[in-house]
DNA sequence: TTCTTTCTTGACTGATCGTTCCAGAATGTG
DNA sequence: CACATTCTGGAACGATCAGTCAAGAAAGAA
């Protein structure tokens, strides 16, 4: 009858993921993780297969998490533009309380591995265009709404905010102020004016 | 009398740009450097100090290129605005035209390191400040001259312009095509209108 | 030609890398 | 209690890491 673990994968799959998250992939090392997922090497390997594979896990589930965020602050009542602006301005708010100025996953994998590996590209092309679907479906129903004029394309304006807001995290974590961060954000919400 | 090198440090340097720009300071090793710079490691240690060294003289060379694009293109005559719109536009063909989707130097360090080196955050800082500080100029120009509206701050705009393009290096270099970078781009650009 | 200084070549160091493997422990059924 | 299966702990493997060093080569002045 075979033993349980003694450590629960998902729990250890959101430490390795923060671990990632802050440090990148090239920067982690298996000591690290097996260090901050508090479980040892042999599980590790038998129950995640390597270190890509594992990455890849923590991208889905991070990837998942955002999903829900996106759920929980799109869909709400009122003006349909004050809901993303709204939207914008919490993540700003969730990067700015920060400390360690991690960014966003998805862009950091972008910028360090994207180029090199297909399918960390994929995927983080996946995650981007979820997002700025998520984006689009807002702005029809804005646009259906009159709160869009007639050259404001919704797909192009999606697509904008979800590039705005990477950039917003480049600058993040380059060391920008909050205070410019908050104006960065407003003047760039303006296309939405 | 001392045995003059065989190498040119000058040129030594411009090709480890070359390499930490494409692949990261992590992922690239010592032994890649010595390779792609085709000298010896002895002499990378002599002339250069040691790896971080090296990246920050790498980090160095490519602001001053910086420096010199800006002034190449900023002091233009005609309409100031349309003097940043051909920059921004010139800089997304610059990027569109490489196929390693490389980015840029300064935006792949602020996401890879500067928020765990000081001396790196510095100098990403420093350097996003001077590109910052070059839009900066030009708007002042461009609000002298009537060609900003009184709620347009040059300051605030530049810093948008600023992020926006780090926000386009990223979906760049996450595999965004060359039509949806020209339209994001173009729908930022409407921030100046 | 000799000598001094610096350069190149590449071996070497100690540490760390990702991954595999083994001994002993733990689990639960028979 | 015995047994089969799986888990934990952590050593070990082969490779690579950043950085150091020694032998021999090259340069040019005396």
């Amino acid at each position: 009858m075979a033993r349980p673990k003694e450590f629960d994968p998902n729990t250890a799959l959101g430490k390795a993921m923060e671990l990632f998250w802050r440090k990148g992939y090239e920067a982690t090392s298996i000591e690290d993780l097996v260090t901050h997922m508090d479980i040892n090497r042999g599980s590790l390997y038998e129950t995640f297969g390597d270190k890509q594979k594992l990455f890849l896990a923590c991208m889905d589930r991070y990837c998942n998490g955002m999903a829900a965020s996106r759920l929980s602050m799109l869909d709400q009542p009122g003006p349909v533009l004050d809901t993303i602006r709204r939207f914008i301005r919490g993540k700003l708010q969730m990067a700015l309380a920060d400390p360690t100025r991690k960014g966003c996953l998805i862009a950091n994998t972008a910028m360090e591995l994207a180029p090199h590996e297909k399918e960390i590209r994929e995927r983080v092309a996946s995650a981007l265009g979820g997002l700025e679907e998520a984006y689009y479906q807002v702005l029809i129903r804005a646009k259906k709404q009159g709160e869009l004029r007639k050259d404001q394309e919704p797909r192009a304006l999606a697509r904008y905010l979800t590039t705005m807001m990477q950039g917003v995290i480049v600058m993040h974590k380059a060391g920008t102020t909050a205070e410019a961060l908050r104006e960065i954000v407003e003047t760039g919400l303006a296309v939405l004016d």
